[in-house]
DNA sequence: CAGTTTGTTCAGTTAAAACTGAACAAACTT
DNA sequence: AAGTTTGTTCAGTTTTAACTGAACAAACTG
């Protein structure tokens, strides 16, 4: 009885997968499926190919590849004789989802330590208001304790890149 | 020239400031902003209170209260003498929030991993599958840090409950 | 008992986000 | 130059989640 699914069904199942996951960390379901097809298939993939492959529109991937190139998880190259942009993961980016949780979590905390510095010298709420920012703060520190041991456990700069891709500068 | 807040503003804007990290960490801002009254408060909330004081529907109330009563981060008590049911924080909101959130990223974890398995043993995409695997375990090995943290710098059980409010049996 | 208070449920509305199609500008090709 | 390919933008649609009002059941009150 070979049940197996087919290589292509498990492709898809994953990238389904890392939709949904990036969808609860807060990015559109598509910006996640085109992150988990750019891990499946572990070589710059077309701008064109992530329209087609996700059948979704072009501006759909424009404003979501936007997205994980401002945070930093893919990195947009060209091809020498090829007019089509291409996009592959960044070298850690990991490490740098961390790296932005961390911010954000760590946002919070200063938020809401902002509420505690202005509350009159007395009140009764600042120490339960604290107990709220050190939960942020505990969890902004474990954040790097994470990051930091991702960036320990991945420090092989992965396979040399294809000579025919090149880094696309930006800015 | 004295331009502080008064005590009501400061209280109206953290509850704000708890909805919106709430919505950011996947609850609807009305549960965050319940939440945030009962931290700021720290006594019994009565259920219509939290209706009328937030400007809300009962329904919006009801259903959110379920979401926190749900995720254990806070409790409903009753008033002898009074029919209204009464809610406050739950003995370690914080904690429980975290393992709540560790359980869920090692879900994830396990989600990637089970996609590894059914791969083809040759296959060269495992190891980006991997990456992204030690990833999420990261994560959640870090959160169990935080967690750990925050119980043991909070073990005092707080103030006694006043007398008249008693626990409630719901199971 | 009829009438009130209370919290939940559910159908329907509103609001927010995701997504699309079409127009566009820039860079190329012939 | 006219035509093509490519990615972005933006107005408008679709989808999803949040929220509400009204009906309801349960528990109480007089």
């Amino acid at each position: 009885m070979s049940n197996d699914p087919d290589i292509d069904t498990i492709r898809s199942d994953f990238i389904e997968k890392t939709g949904l996951i990036s969808q609860s960390e807060g990015l559109p379901r598509i910006a996640g499926r085109i992150f988990g097809m750019l891990i499946f298939d572990g070589q710059a993939v077309a701008f064109a190919d992530l329209a087609t492959k996700l059948e979704v529109s072009r501006a759909s991937v424009s404003s979501s590849i936007r997205l994980l190139e401002e945070r930093g998880l893919i990195k947009r190259m060209t091809k020498s004789g090829d007019r089509q942009d291409y996009f592959r993961l960044a070298t850690d980016p990991y490490a740098t989802m961390l790296q932005g949780l961390q911010k954000r979590t760590q946002a919070n905390r200063d938020e809401i330590a902002e509420t505690i510095q202005s509350l009159p010298a007395n009140s009764e709420a600042a120490d339960r208001l604290n107990e709220y920012a050190k939960f942020h703060e505990s969890k902004s520190a474990a954040i790097i304790v994470a990051w930091e041991t991702i960036r320990a456990a991945a420090p092989t700069s992965s396979e040399p890149q294809k000579a025919v891709l090149k880094e696309h500068q930006n800015d």
